[in-house]
DNA sequence: ACAAAAGTGTTCAGCGTACACCCATGC
DNA sequence: GCATGGGTGTACGCTGAACACTTTTGT
């Protein structure tokens, strides 16, 4: 048994989709595997089970340690069990997808099991080891019918952000344009955003006023039985 | 190793909520343990993947061995992993929920693992084992979310139904009363329902017309982008 | 001064909701 | 003939969708 496998359970592992958004496009964080199986190829962020360790724990060590960030947003996609996906032995593995704000974190770069971390546009994919290429998809389309259904886009952009960004990101994941003052008009129409008295000074032209989601307001219209809906 | 657990994979389960309508109310299929461990407690019919098994597969397998049934609707719930939610070693199990209609088929009573099987009234559940409560409760709140975005009701129901039987069905799983002239309209206005020249028989007083779903106008509006939503 | 992006209101159609009476049947 | 449950239509308010011009600011 090689060293790496001590201490793990060895048909359990957890693979994480992890999506960021810049210069208006969804992006994906893949590395490139310095180990085999699989050797030279891109692949989710990924890993085996520790004994003693929850799934989504793992999931989360994980990301520290391929992005090294922490206290993100994660949701589970569901469980994979082709019983030819791993070519070496079965193995589960349960996939998650993360959203990250990307500029807000320092990648790691390499390391022992990485010849390379980088951020790819959905459109730009190389090719995927094993089946990751069907949990990206599977973890996208969740992510597509979130968006519409809670209000998590905000995960994919700066604490503060501007109304133009926010529908700039809906249009990109929904890959459809909106109307600009029917989407102001419903987002605003909730009360989850806080307007603030700053505006948006990286822009060229006209600056936009900054907003933040009001975590509290949308706690209590939780209770009330509120549903998000776009 | 005890011989059942001979070409199973010991830490990979599978556990299955069965509902039932009937009566109008909704219940739960479970079976008294005749087996260690928890020997003589109630549980939701599962068992252990085999090698080479995929997960949906145990799944309708040890659905057809409990209640005799195939070829009938199933969901995947999630992945339950907490560390000691088995008491001997560590298993993952992955919950899923099944519609079925009840007196359609003959439940299998007893067997080597089981000293009796039997349907349960949601307010009427006995103490179930491990975190077999807590899978149910899951299930069930994926459920009440499914029936309001995805035509699944009719798999509680007989091939021919009333409206009726429909709306009661409805009312039971969301716990909440529906207007009788507004859920007709709503639900005959999909088409997705075929009026027979039918009524039933079965009633005590004025006989209603039998419906069926019709799977392949579903299917077309499906392709059309066409979403259910009661 | 002009180009580019931000910001703002109104109209209309369709849908969800509320609501009350007649009809068929078994007893 | 009466009690029980089946079946039917309309009016109103809200919300989603379509749509064009003014304001700000950097160059």
């Amino acid at each position: 048994m090689p060293h790496w496998l001590k201490g793990v359970i060895k048909n359990v592992s957890t693979d994480c989709v992890i999506f960021g958004f810049e210069n208006s496009s969804l992006e994906i964080l893949l590395y490139k595997r310095a180990q085999n199986p699989s050797k030279g190829k891109w692949a989710l962020p990924g890993g085996f089970l520790k004994q003693g360790e929850l799934i989504e724990e793992a999931a989360r060590r994980i990301l520290k340690d391929t992005t090294g960030v922490s206290d993100i947003y994660l949701e589970a996609v569901g469980v994979f069990d082709d019983l030819d996906r791993f070519p070496s032995w079965r193995v589960f593995t349960i996939g998650y997808y993360a959203l990250v704000s990307p500029h807000n974190y320092k990648l790691i770069i390499s390391g022992t099991y990485t010849i390379e971390t980088k951020w790819f546009r959905l459109d730009e994919l190389p090719e995927l080891a094993w089946d990751h290429k069907h949990i990206l998809d599977i973890a996208l389309q969740k992510l597509r019918y979130r968006v519409l259904h809670q209000p998590v886009g905000f995960e994919l952009l700066n604490k503060k952000f501007t109304l133009p960004q926010l529908q700039n990101l809906y249009e990109v994941i929904l890959a459809r344009q909106l109307d600009k003052r029917n989407f102001r008009k419903k987002i605003i129409g909730m009360n989850l955003l806080k307007k603030l008295n700053e505006k948006d000074s990286n822009n060229k032209r006209r600056a936009a006023y900054l907003y933040k989601f009001d975590e509290e307001t949308y706690r209590k219209l939780l209770e009330r039985g509120f549903t998000f809906e776009l």
